[in-house]
DNA sequence: TATTGTTATACTCTATAACTATA
DNA sequence: TATAGTTATAGAGTATAACAATA
């Protein structure tokens, strides 16, 4: 036996987790531009914004679940937001706990820039394949998510 | 109009990057167990690793360049390791500059541990497709990872 | 008691760049 | 001048949990 007694190697560039997170990296670095280096949003702030555009008028929780982020994470990105003046708050009537948002007029505009890019980027990065090819591509990454979303519960 | 003018919405669930985000998040997560949970190492400090155990002895230089890792990172990484007694230098007589890194026999063992685990949970991953399926998704992603490789440049 | 949302704290990661030793 | 690698620093993100207000 060489290699000083290693048993099995674990060919890395082969490996799934692996390769999957050097693509996710690339593909979140391209799609990151039009939100981060134009309009200074980080991640979180980009998909709070993008939930909201979908949900409004939305509470912080629900944005939570929807985005998978945790509520702090949402807090601080709403804050941001708010502070940018991108989102308005809309209290609930019946429960003084919760709070509703939505974007403001500045906020879509914002998010009416960003939108036809990141569309651009995604087609840009899914160019190289066919519309069958795509369509698996999608079909197989959903079973492979569904699954390890099942595990999770 | 409605929506106070939002001109496109963009489907979050369809967006390829935020699948894929989300799918990678899951994966490394349950990846990470074997590593992070039983050995206390970070992922960078588990990529540069796997790196050694594949090509030692590695200088810290061409650690970065096969993990797409900053030279940095690299450095604390090794750092690390060697502080856990995990790999041994080895200064190259001919370039001083330089140094080889070998694992050590406990990072050796280590790596035993965490190889046949980390493969567990990468079949369990992809338990859910056949193999034909696999086929085709590690395919589709290289075309799409080797796409933007090639942009990077 | 449980839930909505904020705040505190400590920790890790990241990005940029300056720095040293050597080539 | 260029390269191997380290160190400095500031900012961002993360995790855990305590907290206030309301239900």
């Amino acid at each position: 036996m060489n290699d000083r007694n290693i048993i099995t190697k674990l060919e890395l560039l082969e490996f799934f987790p692996y390769r999957l997170s050097i693509l996710e990296q690339r593909v979140s670095q391209s799609v990151a531009k039009p939100y981060k280096d134009l309009h200074n949003l980080s991640r979180n702030d980009w998909r709070a914004m993008a939930t909201l555009a979908l949900l409004q008028p939305i509470t912080a929780t629900d944005i939570a679940s929807f985005t998978k982020l945790e509520k702090m994470q949402v807090s601080r990105a709403v804050q941001r937001l708010k502070s940018e003046g991108l989102l308005v708050s809309q209290p609930d009537p019946e429960d003084k706990r919760a709070i509703y948002y939505r974007l403001s007029p500045k906020g879509v505009e914002i998010y009416n820039d960003i939108v036809p890019k990141v569309i651009d980027k995604e087609r840009d990065i899914l160019s190289c394949l066919t519309a069958s090819e795509r369509s698996t591509l999608k079909h197989l990454l959903d079973k492979v998510d569904a699954h390890l979303a099942d595990q999770d519960r």
